[in-house]
RNA sequence: GCGUCGGUGGCGGAGUGGUCAAUCGCAAUUGACUGUAAAUCAAUCGCCCUUGCGGCUACGCAGGUUCGAAUCCUGCCCGGCGCA
């Protein structure tokens, strides 16, 4: 069915395996890590770096694009890839994360007209807005669902704006990413069983038009894939129900939804995993947002493919790098001096001799290119992570290396 | 030497009779960050302990006024500026 994705190994005991997926600028060797992009732009990493690194694809924004710098302007840049001078595979993801980040789909909160929004007769001047309680202190205010689209102030200028699936879909098209994902609804993993179905089969419905929107650009449909979403919380049933409602829709491959934050506890991730269980087997898998090492390697035990995730060039902005033994805090007291290198077990390239004193000291003094060093490394770290377990899967020994990897990644906690 | 302004926590800088261990910023310390509204955010930040709307010592130094002073008065020390 379909030909773009080929399986080529299977790990003995787990469901892991290695493959290739064709895109038309260029293959990707599964499993693979996407460094993210939002913007057009991994974070402080040139795209020469990425691929110094062996990272096989870019994932982009929609949402963000969208609003800046207009899709227009990727356009005429020659799409997504040639306009960040990437020149490699790219994903966009479909704008559905922002109508959960962005507050409105968090944590049950009930929505609420603002008295700002209810002009003097009593009717609406602009759309409402979701209120929420624990996002209030960073951030104002959002975004509100219903069942036919999202309707959403820009973060940029508070400019009134509506995604449906047909849009964001239109959108994708014109970013001109080799995969891109269905407009979906993200819920946190504490949403009731009630919200939880409900999101579910609207997405469900979401990706319905979304996959017929996308069948009736011919042009498109030669040249991108299209990932289905699913989603469930963390409800066994609906997550089954879910991965059968989108493995059976026809989609090039499936994305595995939701935020597996910690602060929703340590299972979220793998009570999810379990759906793929349902899916086709020869339908690619990306975890969406999954990239803390340690969970990298329990989805590709679960069988996926693809991952994408922020943490890699965040926490490296903010100090932090992965170690094979744990996450370290550069700017932490105890590295002030530590003449060692940066990462003595794995020395990513671009970063060689470095110093972790020396790190510090950027970090420490904001200087910019502390949060280029970390970034770099820790993008470096994860994809050799991947590359590894890619190899081990080949191999046959994907069980021994993630078992060795976890062991001495938690030693440090102690 | 005279005049004048000022001396507050690691630094900058509020406070100008009571609820001040002292707003705030910086630095420091620790932590958070998983489809990026994040080069962001949070907590701690005099000493002690049984961590409590607890005890103690603090606002250049020494006295004084007052029920009560970082805040008012006197003297001294130090610094900036001006005049000699």
């Amino acid at each position: 069915m379909s030909k773009h994705f080929i399986i080529t190994e299977r790990s003995r005991g787990t469901a892991a395996r290695a493959g290739v997926i064709h895109t038309p600028h260029g293959d990707i060797q599964t499993p693979a890590f996407s460094p993210v992009g939002t913007k057009a732009n991994v974070k402080g990493v040139m795209p020469s770096q990425l691929r110094d690194l062996g990272a096989q694809i870019v994932l982009a924004n929609t949402y963000h694009l969208y609003l800046q710098p207009g899709v227009d302007i990727v356009q005429k840049g020659g799409g997504l890839s040639a306009f960040m001078n990437w020149h490699g595979p790219t994903i966009t993801d479909s704008g559905g994360f922002q109508v959960f980040s962005l507050g409105a789909a968090f944590n049950r909160k009930v929505s609420k007209f603002l008295k700002e929004d209810v002009a003097e007769g009593g009717e609406l001047e602009h759309a409402p807005v979701i209120f929420d309680e624990e996002v209030q202190s960073q951030h104002g205010q959002l975004a509100i669902i219903d069942d036919d689209g999202v309707t959403f102030t820009s973060h940029h200028d508070g400019s009134l704006h509506r995604f449906t699936p047909e849009r964001s879909v239109e959108i994708q098209h014109a970013l001109g990413a080799d995969i891109f994902f269905a407009f979906d609804e993200c819920t946190a993993p504490t949403e009731s069983y009630e919200y939880q179905r409900e999101a579910m089969l609207r997405t469900h419905a979401w990706a319905e038009r979304s996959l017929k929107a996308h069948r009736q650009n011919i042009d498109a449909r030669e040249k991108q894939l299209i990932f289905g979403i699913g989603q469930g919380g963390s409800f066994d049933d609906l997550r089954k129900q879910s991965a059968r409602a989108i493995g059976e829709m026809g989609f090039d491959g499936f994305g595995l939804g939701g935020s597996f934050s910690k602060k929703y506890g340590d299972n979220s991730l793998e009570s999810a995993l379990k759906m793929l269980a349902e899916l086709p087997e020869d339908m690619p898998r990306h975890g969406l947002g999954v990239g803390e090492p340690t969970d990298v390697l329990l989805a590709i035990s679960y069988g996926v493919d693809l991952f994408d995730c922020v943490a890699a060039t965040r926490i490296g902005r903010h100090g932090s790098i992965y170690t094979k033994r744990g996450i370290i805090h550069l700017r932490s007291a105890e590295y002030h001096s530590d003449q060692s290198m940066l990462d003595p077990e794995m020395i990513i390239p671009g970063t060689e001799g470095f110093t972790r004193s020396y790190v510090s000291h950027l970090i420490r003094s904001s200087e910019m290119l502390g949060s280029m060093i970390c970034s770099l490394h820790n993008v470096g770290f994860i994809v050799a992570l991947v590359d590894g377990a890619r190899a081990a899967i080949k191999e046959g020994r994907f069980e021994p290396y993630r078992e060795e990897f976890v062991n001495k990644y938690a030693e440090r906690r102690s």
